[in-house]
RNA sequence: UCCUCCUUAGCUCAGUUGGUUAGAGCACAUGACUGUUAAUCAUGGGGUCCCCCGUUCAAGUCGGGGAGGGGGAGCCA
């Protein structure tokens, strides 16, 4: 930022009798100079008593302040509305109102671009719903609290790419097309380009996919966990970061049919060094955005607890955005077995009020109830559940020494449910093939992945992480929908 | 997919027991003011009360059906 600061008022004194560089808001907040000359370029958040402009440029949360002469033209101040694009050379003094440090003396605006204020459907001061907003998705990044969520959405993409690169691994970009569709990770969107009213038919009268683009029938990727085994199977520490593709007709705040999934795979990995793995990944991703958008997160937690404000008292969350956050950081994460786990529930006051509505019993998944009486009332921190039973959980999840249960894990949030689910792999070539028999998997469309038990097989763990459940805690947002640009749900592909 | 709630001005919302010309704040337009901070003040324009059918002398209001959206659940990340 030093930096940054320095290198623009260099280029100031460079170009002292020429055109002036861009100067970005942020730099001018967040440094402490005055009198010196700047252009800025953003859009108009507001603009008060003929005099004042509040100039955004999406660099941080804040708006500099713009005072125009009384002397401005009115042509140029007929057309600073709101939204209107502008540019402003000026000069950075220290501000003479309260609500700011420097403002910006302006000497000339140019419009860029006039927003018809009759038609512009973003009217900030009426606090516009989130629903409405994601309407209009296309313009609602020019708001404070969307400029904040995908502000803080990089930063943990970034963090994302820092953390495994920090620690030596190789991100690998595993398919998007897949032609498996056996890993039993959720419906699947087909990928074709035979004719929908009058596709190739074989003998039988099915539709014959040999004749189809890749010659087979093709799908978009529900995981790339396969691949990125294939992969760790070299480099030892592999990742993937994509979209992922789901079907299902899901409709919830919590599910999106295009969706971003981060999983690492590690050879040698066991399952408790999978655990710390994706415990020291989450404080990771968290720290990272607590220290580089701490502005955003600041705002995001306000309007969280204005929203908590409209709730009835029973229904508020005990911390504030930024305390869970750093409750997070702080502590360790619960780690007990689905058998405590179904033990704690059956002597918990819930299940012996019968206010669960749905069984708890071993063998049986644990539902959402019973997941949020863990985190939120029984731990009230993060839980990481392991050792499942075989029947609930995956093919590829390495059987343990009971016979019963599965390296499995599950890592539950508050107020999310399962933000990570992952495991250590089978690795044992006789109990992976007996497992899929018993499961249905075809192990002729596997074979490639079989390989990797015939040829070095290694004990291996990974996980995967949904990076919009990730941005979703951070933000304290609580609609999945509203931390991606542009969701894509059941019977929703705008934009 | 299931349960549940909602849909009235550009936005956020009121609208009484079914009753006559459907309201407010903000936004917008015009004007005034000029160191404002959600600026202020004055004036003004703005409605397919989501759609269809029904009950009724009369429907924003009651009933049925549909569409869209929210919340919860299932499936999962």
């Amino acid at each position: 930022m030093l930096f940054n600061f320095a290198a623009s008022l260099y280029n100031i004194q460079k170009q002292e009798n020429h055109i002036i560089m861009r100067t970005k808001i942020k730099t001018i907040l967040t440094g402490d100079g005055v009198d010196y000359k700047v252009n800025v370029k953003g859009w108009v958040r507001s603009f008060r008593n003929n005099q004042f402009i509040a100039l955004n440029d999406g660099s941080c949360m804040g708006n500099i302040q713009v005072v125009i002469d009384l002397a401005t033209d009115e042509e140029v101040t007929r057309n600073i509305t709101n939204g209107a694009s502008i540019s402003v050379d000026g000069t950075v003094v220290a501000s003479q109102g309260r609500g700011q440090r420097v403002e910006i003396k302006a000497e000339t605006i140019k419009i860029l671009g006039t927003c018809d204020s009759e038609s512009y459907p973003l009217q900030l001061k009426n606090k516009p719903s989130l629903e409405f907003l994601r309407e209009k998705a296309h313009l609602r990044f020019r708001t404070n609290t969307f400029g904040a969520v995908f502000r803080v959405r990089h930063a943990l993409a970034y963090a994302v790419h820092k953390f495994f690169n920090d620690r030596g691994f190789v991100y690998v970009h595993t398919p998007i097309i897949t032609a498996s569709d056996a890993e039993g990770a959720g419906e699947m969107f087909r990928v074709t380009t035979l004719p929908f009213d009058n596709p190739p038919r074989t003998e039988s009268g099915s539709i014959n996919y040999k004749e189809d683009f890749f010659g087979k029938s093709t799908n978009l990727t529900v995981s790339g966990q396969l691949e990125a085994e294939l992969a760790a199977m070299n480099f030892s520490e592999v990742y993937t970061f994509g979209p992922t593709f789901r079907a299902e007709n899901s409709n919830t705040a919590r599910h999106l049919a295009e969706f971003w999934m981060i999983e690492p795979e590690v050879a040698f990995n066991d399952i408790n060094d999978n655990m710390d793995l994706a415990e020291d990944f989450i404080r990771y991703l968290i720290e990272h955005a607590m220290a580089h958008n701490r502005e955003d997160i600041e705002f995001l937690a306000q309007r969280l607890a204005d929203e908590e404000k409209q709730k009835p008292q029973n229904e508020r969350s005990e911390m504030g955005l930024i305390e869970k956050l750093e409750f997070v950081i702080n502590n360790k994460f619960e780690r007990i077995t689905y058998t405590d786990a179904i033990n704690i529930l059956q002597s918990s006051t819930p299940y012996k009020k019968k206010k669960f509505q749905y069984e708890v019993k071993w063998g049986a998944d644990l539902q959402s109830e019973h997941e949020r009486y863990l985190v939120e009332k029984h731990f009230k921190k993060p839980v990481i559940v392991t050792d499942y039973p075989e029947g609930i959980k995956s093919f590829y999840m390495r059987m343990n020494d009971d016979g019963k249960t599965v390296a499995a894990m599950d890592i539950l949030a508050p107020g999310i449910g399962e933000i990570v689910g992952g495991s250590q792999r089978e690795e044992r070539l006789d109990k992976l093939t007996e497992r899929m028999e018993a499961m249905n998997i075809p192990a002729d469309e596997l074979s490639w992945y079989l390989d990797t038990r015939r040829f070095g097989t290694v004990p291996h763990s990974g996980f995967g992480l949904g990076f919009e459940r990730m941005v979703l805690f951070v933000t304290g947002m609580t609609n999945i929908r509203d931390v991606i640009p542009f969701p894509r749900t059941p019977k929703n592909a705008e934009f």
